[in-house]
DNA sequence: TCATAAGTAGGAATAATTCCTACTTATATA
DNA sequence: TATATAAGTAGGAATTATTCCTACTTATGA
């Protein structure tokens, strides 16, 4: 993967932004900086730096939510406002003999709550 | 909600199903028992069952997937065979504490995991 | 048994994402 | 530094999943 101005652009809005954008809300952001940059390019880097570990992303209610934020971490979604808060990992969500009992060899983990956020109560 | 003949293939499909099937799959299933029901029809029971809990639904891979199973279980996602293995919960998963910290009211958890299964190692 | 509101089939519309093509650009190397 | 070339881009078409629309059908309460 060799340098481009445009996937720059979009690793920097994902580095700094704090709200788990959509493809379209990047592309919005994109184009304050590059006008004409088009969904296929955003689309396109986000998947290429999805694949090469400098972002992650998820799903919730049906969109694709992208994230710079590579320190692991749970998600908390409110089913009112939609807000997404980033929590800690502190403690050991899953037991070992669990995994060993099933055989898998876990890769990754993704635990997401749902529920009202403290504005929304 | 009133009584329907497609409603109910459709809701049986589900309480069957092991393997978490996707709304397309649902269709095929369902078409052998009722030849022409159509995507629609598919679609608006999946949205109704689910809104009046009698199944629920979460995305792995952008794709929508559907589950007869009510009692609470974590999912194991196999990333080469796409296997979904159904995790029973029997530890507590996250901590009180963190809860109150963020005064968030959970209504919801989907914990997944993703890697590869005991056939695919 | 009948009125009617809910449900259905079939297909059109929409939205998110990927694909295609001709043009542009980063970069290795001569 | 010049240049070949493979990777990247813009713009728009194509694809896919899902929802919407309309005329017809059916469950159900009175």
């Amino acid at each position: 993967m060799r340098f481009s101005h445009q996937r720059e652009i979009i690793l920097e809005i994902l580095k700094e932004a704090r709200d788990h954008p959509t493809a379209d809300i990047v592309l919005n952001r994109a184009r304050k900086k590059i006008p004409n940059i088009s969904f296929g390019t955003v689309y396109r880097n986000l998947n290429q730096l999805e694949e090469s570990n400098l972002i992650t992303s998820y799903n919730f209610d049906g969109a694709h939510h992208y994230d710079g934020n590579l320190s692991p971490h749970h998600h908390f979604y409110c089913n009112k406002c939609s807000t997404i808060i980033d929590l800690p990992i502190d403690d050991p969500i899953i037991s070992h003999e669990l995994i060993q009992k099933f055989d898998l060899s876990v890769e990754g983990i993704e635990l997401s709550l749902y529920g009202h956020c403290s504005n929304c109560k």
